[in-house]
DNA sequence: ATGTGTTTAAAACGTAAGTTTGAAAGCTTT
DNA sequence: AAAGCTTTCAAACTTACGTTTTAAACACAT
């Protein structure tokens, strides 16, 4: 390395970056002026913008989702009673935070970042991060089953990606949101504050009867039919 | 008129690539080529990228919020009780489902573009949504606090955005996310059904329990406290 | 039919972007 | 200290974008 490792500048600017304006609006000349290194030096490190992009992801998601796989060990090998909703919901809390100690580095841009996988997703990033992180998720769906037996999976399917939707929404607009509770309710919240807000709502609507039935589609109540 | 007008062409183009693309991403040679319009005539016809964009999202939230406001003068000459969550949130659903009968304008598009609205809003589009429709959403939010007036405000504005989050992204991913329903629970549904399940899921989400007081902020229980 | 205002058309302009290049500078190893 | 690889740097290249321009085509009232 040379300097004070160009490749974290990079990385520390992108994110920051990415996180306040998008990907398409940020251009590599921003990102290298604000790192302070040579506009050539991201193609140099990293081979292409898109790279950029994915390896900004992998900085955070990769020990996110080692902690995470650690912790379904740790809880599978145990052999506990079945997790509740909110307990898997705040163990995702919990894991989340826990990635944070990177110098200045407000959770906000974290869970920013978060969001613009699924709002801003181009397409070759969709791919990287299910392809690396995929499985992960699909275990945690296992759980969710686990958590929620009486809901049927086609809704349980849903009502997981109402819940996605609402934590990627809040969190990929948290910056302008928190803007303006502070100037309509003159209430400062943290990021964190936020997310442990939205927990009770969540696991609230996961739990909330089904209405399969009046939708029209396959039977909802099977309790006491055979 | 000269063609069978030009700029319903661009409209239409603009906001099915919008909605697929973003904004950015979106090139106005694009969405002449779909619209098979000449380049120049996005700026004839609109002056900017800019003014165009603010014209896809009046040409559905114009007749949208109209309706809406419609009903709400209607319902409050009336007088009855005051409407449960369910009744607001069905409402909305109503009015949505009412506004669609443009050509094979699938609602996804639509929703989609309303998650576009705040989590790609460039500052320009927040500011004319806001002026425009701004209004409508603050008396929907008062009947909101009504209808769940146990919930702190400022809990409820989260809350509300954990909604719309669950519903922008769902609905903005409503095409994949339905093939993956059709071949993993060999079960076909409307865009409408999914609307429909996201009521309960979303009402039951508005009447958890609060936890302002867990997070720290101010009290959230004033139930027997003076 | 002719003139006038409106709409379309093709081309060019200026800008900003991602990427590439080749030489200079820096490190490491011998 | 010299050789050899790695990293930095300034500059140029290529491409794509939004916008502007100028002229032609069109519609319609007189």
């Amino acid at each position: 390395m040379a300097q004070i490792d160009t490749v974290e500048r990079i990385l520390d600017a992108a994110e920051v970056l990415f996180a306040e304006k998008g990907f398409a609006e940020t251009s590599l000349r921003l990102i290298t002026s604000k790192a302070k290194v040579n506009l050539a030096a991201v193609n140099y490190h990293f081979g292409s913008k898109k790279s950029l992009i994915q390896a900004v992801f992998s900085r955070f998601l990769e020990p996110l989702c080692a902690n995470l796989e650690e912790e379904l060990d740790r809880l599978a090998s145990v052999g506990g009673p079945a997790l509740t909703l909110e307990q898997l919901l705040e163990m995702l809390v919990q894991q989340t935070l826990a990635v944070k100690p990177r110098s200045g580095n407000d959770l906000s841009i974290f869970m920013r970042l978060l969001g613009l996988s699924f709002s801003q997703s181009q397409g070759h990033l969709r791919r990287y991060l299910n392809e690396l992180y995929g499985h992960v998720f699909h275990r945690y769906m296992l759980l969710l089953h686990k958590a929620a037996p009486e809901i049927e999976p086609v809704e349980l399917f849903w009502r997981v990606h109402f819940m996605i939707g609402a934590a990627s929404f809040s969190m990929s607009g948290i910056k302008a949101l928190r803007a303006i509770v502070e100037t309509e309710y003159q209430v400062h919240m943290t990021t964190e504050q936020v997310l442990r807000l939205m927990v009770p709502f969540l696991a609230a609507g996961m739990r909330a009867d089904s209405v399969l039935d009046v939708v029209g589609m396959q039977p909802a109540i099977k309790k006491n039919t055979p």
